[in-house]
DNA sequence: CGGGCTATTGAAGTTGATCAATAACGGTGG
DNA sequence: CCACCGTTATTGATCAACTTCAATAGCCCG
C-alpha cells in the first residue's frame, strides 16, 4: 500500500474493500496551513484524524506554561487516537508545516470496528507501536542527557520519513523550528541551538534551514541511547491468529 | 465489575459472557516473589500478562546502563500489551511487590476479538488511557522539576489504587524502593530521597516504609504539574456507536 | 526596507549528578 | 535473643548539565 496508507496495513495484512472502508470513513481531506490547530486539549473528542501530508505536533500544555511536544506526526499516522478514552481531549494538534488532514468521526470509526475486526486488530497494534514509541521517548528524557536525545529524534524521524519514501539519499524536509525541537527534547530553546551547532561540528549531519541530510548514519547510531525496535510486521497479525496465519 | 477485573469494563459494557472469555483464555494465576522478572526485554513475545495483586514495573534499559521505569503497574493492569506490536519484547517486567499474574498466550487473545469484538473495543480503549498516561509522564519528565514530578506520581497512584479499592482514609501500602521511584522519577537516588524529606517537611503527606498516607489532597493537586484528565469511561464506547447506545 | 520571527552567542544562576560516608532497617543463623 | 550482614535510607561536598536573562544577527515576507 502506497503513502499515506502505508500504516493502515504494517502489522495487519487488510483486503483491498478493508482499506477502501476505513477510506470511505474519512471526510474529504483538507488543508491546514502552517501553525494552525486542528484540535485544543480540552476540546470535545468527536473522532480522530488521519495525516495525509505534512508534520503535524501533538503537545501537552502544563500549569507553568511550559509545553511538551510529545510526538511529531508524520504521513500517514492518525492524530488524537489517545482522546478517545477521555472525557475531553488531551492534546493539541498543531501544524508544523502545511499539511493535509481528513477527519474521522468516532462514530463511522465504531461501525469500521464492528464490521471489519482485521482494521480493529490493526489499529490496536498501530496504538501498541506508538505506546512504545512513547516508552521510548520517556526513557530517554528520563535517563539520558539532552544531546543523545536530540540523535535519536532524528534518527526516529528518518526512519519514519524514509517508510513514507520522503527520504533521498540521506537528506529529507525538516520543517520544525528549534523552539519546537526544544519543546520535544524537553531543553531550552538556548540549549536546543548549542546542541544543534556541536551535532554540526561532529560532521555526521548537514543542516539547512528547512532540511537536514544524515551523511553518517552509523556515526549518529552509536551516539542514540538505545537500539531502535524493530517492528514485528504481520508476524504481530500472525501471533494473533496461529490457526489462520 | 470487581477488581482486578474493573478495568476491563471501564470503557465498554462488557456482558457477563465477555468476561468470562477473558477470564477463560488466561492460564492459572500464579505467584511471582517480590524482584523476580515475568518477562525481560528483549524475549520472544508469546502473549501479555493480567496482573491480579501485587505491584509490577515495566522497564526500559539504555546503553549507558541507566534503567527508566515506564510504568508502575497495579491489580488489574494488562502487562506487556505494547510489545505484542514488536518482533520482540521491548520492556521488562519486574515485580515490585510479590505478585499474582495471569499468562495471555496471544493466540488466545486474537480468538477473543475475533469472537467478541467489544473486547477488543474495550483493550483498543484502555490502551488508549495508558497512551494518555505515557503523554503525560513524558510532559512531567521534560518540562517540570523533579520534586512535581514526584508529586504528580503519587497522585496517579493514589488515584489507581482507590479505584481498585485499596486506599483507606488517604493510607496505602507502598512497597517501591527509593531507588526505583528515582528510575521512575528520572533521578538520581540521592536526589530522590532530598525529594521525599522536602515532601515530608512540606506537611501533606506522611511516610512510613512499605506506606504512604496523603493528608492534604488538595494541596498535594497544588503542587502537581498538570490537571488529571479524567476518563470517558463508557462515553468512549457511545461515541463509538451513536446508534446502539 | 522595515518588522517579526528564528537563530546564535555570552554570562550568571539552578537543578540535579556523582562521589563518599554513615545510619537504619530487616532478615538470618547461631 | 542477639550478632551479623546485605539492603535501603540519609546526609555532605563538589561538579556538570542546563536554565535564564540579555543581546545581536540573519532570514523571510510583504
Amino acid at each position: 500500500m502506497r503513502p499515506p496508507y502505508h500504516r493502515l496495513v504494517e502489522f495487519v495484512p487488510l483486503t483491498a474493500s478493508d482499506v477502501e472502508m476505513m477510506r470511505q470513513c474519512m471526510s474529504q481531506p483538507y488543508p491546514v496551513a502552517k501553525g494552525q490547530t486542528i484540535r485544543s486539549e480540552g476540546r470535545e473528542v468527536d473522532g480522530v484524524y488521519f495525516l495525509l501530508d505534512g508534520w503535524v505536533a501533538s503537545s501537552v500544555m502544563l500549569k507553568n506554561g511550559q509545553r511538551q511536544i510529545v510526538k511529531v506526526h508524520l504521513c500517514g499516522d492518525m492524530l488524537g487516537f489517545p482522546s478517545l478514552a477521555m472525557a475531553r481531549a488531551v492534546e493539541t494538534l498543531e501544524a508544523v508545516s502545511n499539511a493535509t488532514v481528513a477527519h474521522i468521526p468516532a462514530g463511522r470509526l465504531g461501525a469500521v470496528f464492528a464490521q471489519a475486526p482485521r482494521v480493529a486488530a490493526a489499529m490496536l497494534l498501530s496504538s501498541q507501536k506508538e505506546r512504545v514509541a512513547l516508552m521510548h521517548a520517556l526513557s530517554w528524557l528520563g535517563a539520558t542527557e539532552a544531546y543523545e536525545r536530540f540523535v535519536a529524534f532524528l534518527i526516529d524521524i528518518h526512519n519514519r520519513l524514509d517508510a513514507a519514501g520522503l527520504v533521498t539519499n540521506g537528506r529529507f524536509d525538516f520543517p520544525v523550528r528549534q523552539h519546537q525541537i526544544a519543546e520535544v527534547i524537553g531543553v531550552s530553546v538556548v540549549h536546543m541551538n548549542r546542541i544543534m551547532k556541536r551535532l554540526d561540528r561532529s560532521g555526521l549531519i548537514e543542516r539547512g534551514r528547512n532540511m537536514f541530510r544524515i551523511t553518517d548514519m552509523a556515526g549518529l547510531k552509536e551516539l542514540a541511547a538505545n537500539r531502535i525496535p524493530v517492528g514485528a510486521g504481520h508476524q504481530a497479525w500472525e501471533r494473533l491468529n496461529p490457526a489462520m496465519g
